[in-house]
DNA sequence: TCATTTGATTGACAATGTCAACTATATTCT
DNA sequence: AGAATATAGTTGACATTGTCAATCAAATGA
């Protein structure tokens, strides 16, 4: 029970966090979806991103990456550029707007994990990171 | 940066563990979506459960919440009973059947959580869940 | 070269989530 | 008590998000 516990809390904050970046995203009236943010983000952090990158790092159906992607296009958020090294793919990059908006949600972001972390110790903090990564790595082994 | 990369680091461990929840359910071969789960879950753990119970706790419309217990009605997985004190409302408990998928899924969960937290002692455990219970707090005060 | 894989797109559709209106009961206020 | 208001739950219409299968073009490999 108690193990199952240790579990329940740690859900019980991803849910909590989930939801605050939601309603802060919200607040920021931009005209985007939840999921074209984090389809941003994915774009803002890794340089030469594809879809194939997105599909993955979202576990989710290429079709739907591929209609995401098309309407931040259409939304002057991002855009293509060719991949010299393969000619199918592309590789995706924000636009001016694109990056406005990221700034944004940056932000909020920031101001999230300030009140989160609020009255945490900096040891404490790295303590925490450090079995969330050990977590990670023991599921994906 | 490295604030952001904390922040990071969580929701990673999250997007892994929900993978794996989500792979191991599929394979129970239950033809039930893992949201069905999630609601059996809270039924089975909070005892009068109501509806309003389960739209606050997912976060999630009434409407929603309306026709996923009816789904799980219809599949005789859980039943309504009614509520001595409030004639507009009806309690929500598990069937045997919808019992006998929670032990099902528990085992999964229990596997999961000795998996992701196989080389991590009992200390470093109670540390970690503590902290996230504070950021729990932190983010909902 | 020919078969197989991979990146991306499209159409059709299924699952999930949201909004607004409505019924029936509860609660509050006077 | 009676009127106004709030709450639990349901329904219809609709929007968003996710999935499956087929397709095309380019890359990879035997």
């Amino acid at each position: 029970m108690s193990d199952n516990q240790s579990l329940e809390g740690l859900l019980q904050l991803v849910h909590g966090l989930k939801r605050n970046l939601h309603e802060q995203i919200e607040q920021l009236q931009l005209d985007i979806a939840p999921m074209h943010v984090r389809v941003l983000k994915i774009i803002s952090r890794k340089p030469q991103c594809t879809a194939v990158d997105i599909a993955g790092y979202l576990n989710r159906d290429k079709a739907q990456v591929t209609r995401l992607l098309s309407t931040l296009i259409t939304q002057n958020l991002i855009e293509k550029r060719a991949n010299p090294q393969d000619k199918r793919s592309q590789y995706l990059q924000l636009t001016a707007a694109g990056q406005a908006i990221m700034d944004q949600v940056r932000g909020l972001d920031a101001n999230i994990y300030r009140k989160m972390t609020q009255d945490i110790s900096a040891k404490e903090l790295q303590d925490f990171e450090q079995i969330a990564q050990k977590m990670n790595s023991n599921l994906s082994s």
